[in-house]
DNA sequence: ATATTATTTGAACGATCGTTCAAGTTTGTG
DNA sequence: CACAAACTTGAACGATCGTTCAAATAATAT
């Protein structure tokens, strides 16, 4: 009985990579099948379909994107600051030559007019991350309040995965950030030495 | 010489429908025909191809949109209560059925990984807009803040028509943009009659 | 009315899509 | 070592993709 000849971490990985650049209709299976190294018919005995290689990859970059969230949040000095610092970092991130935002908004707007399961999952994970935000505000604020700037803040993370793609726009990000989470315990600028 | 002897703005107009709910990879010419009621051979010949086709469909979009803004705003009383009003209908908009955010800003996140022809487009109209939004702005502050403005605008634009597809999420973007966009001349909240 | 040109028709093309499966290979078991 | 179970191989399938084009039709010019 021969075990699988095959790192499933790594396909999977390799999936969420092709599937968040090119979204899951212009992806391919032969393109899956070159990026993996495997043969299709190792694929579907693995994963079964299209979808079920899709749906494994969605979940695993989901269950990530929130364990990235609470690691960030346990390890700061405080809520408020552990937020500043992954804005800031998902403002650097935009930097990046292959910036390709959030995997679960592209999968909303790409499936949104199917309303399938892909949809479906995509929203309900983005309601769970504004759920986690709001958990870890109130450990800071009151529950009517935790509400309200989790929300605004799933505004502005939002807005900063589609500004993002516009040229130069880290700086006009930052400053509108800073200007629409005002009760973030944003970094004090630094005056310069002259 | 005969002529066309069908509507181009209408066909245009279905297809603008059509690739804005489902994208460009996922829209298929037989899709096209079926909508539009015309056979393959005139569509090629009227557009050229399938590219030709989206081409026309997503420039009309953009005029249309940017058409809308400006008669928006020429007819408010004020920049600032156009805008708000504008923010509102948004916001409203987001409730449809057939909800399907931005054709510009899906068209970006869709073809972003292949920097094709489409997605430059997309990105310089929504630029486009944004300079629309800062020229208005223009006349009632000075330059820098219109700036800084009108970018923070686009931001929080982008967060609704991606939050929008969240569950009862208008009350909550309603809240947001108050506080994300506070110098906005929002209406006053009616005092009830009690 | 006739010739000419513009447009429509829709079957058909090659390419690529997601998927299958019989045959071959590898691994674990007795 | 022999057997069986698990996995891999990769050619091939039917469906659908975007696209073409020869023939038919409609509209204009003379």
């Amino acid at each position: 009985m021969a075990k699988a000849q095959f790192d499933r971490n790594q396909v999977v990985d390799r999936s969420i990579k092709l599937f968040w650049q090119n979204g899951f209709s212009a992806s391919s299976m032969q393109q899956v099948v070159k990026n993996t190294g495997l043969q299709p018919g190792s694929i579907y005995l693995a994963f079964g379909s299209k979808e079920g290689l899709f749906r494994e990859a969605l979940e695993e970059y989901a269950r990530k994107s929130k364990e990235y969230i609470r690691k960030r949040l346990d390890s700061a000095p405080s809520i408020g600051e552990g937020i500043c610092a992954i804005l800031d970092e998902m403002v650097e991130d935009s930097l990046r030559r292959n910036y390709c935002s959030c995997f679960l908004i592209k999968t909303q707007l790409e499936l949104a007019a199917q309303r399938n399961e892909f949809y479906d999952f995509a929203a309900a994970q983005l309601a769970g991350i504004e759920e986690l935000y709001r958990s870890y505000l109130a450990r800071e604020f009151d529950a009517d309040l935790s509400r309200k700037r989790a929300s605004s803040l799933m505004l502005h993370i939002f807005g900063v995965k589609v500004y993002s793609y516009q040229r130069d726009s880290t700086a006009r990000m930052r400053e509108g950030l800073r200007e629409g989470l005002p009760w973030l315990p944003w970094p004090q600028q630094q005056p310069g030495s002259a």
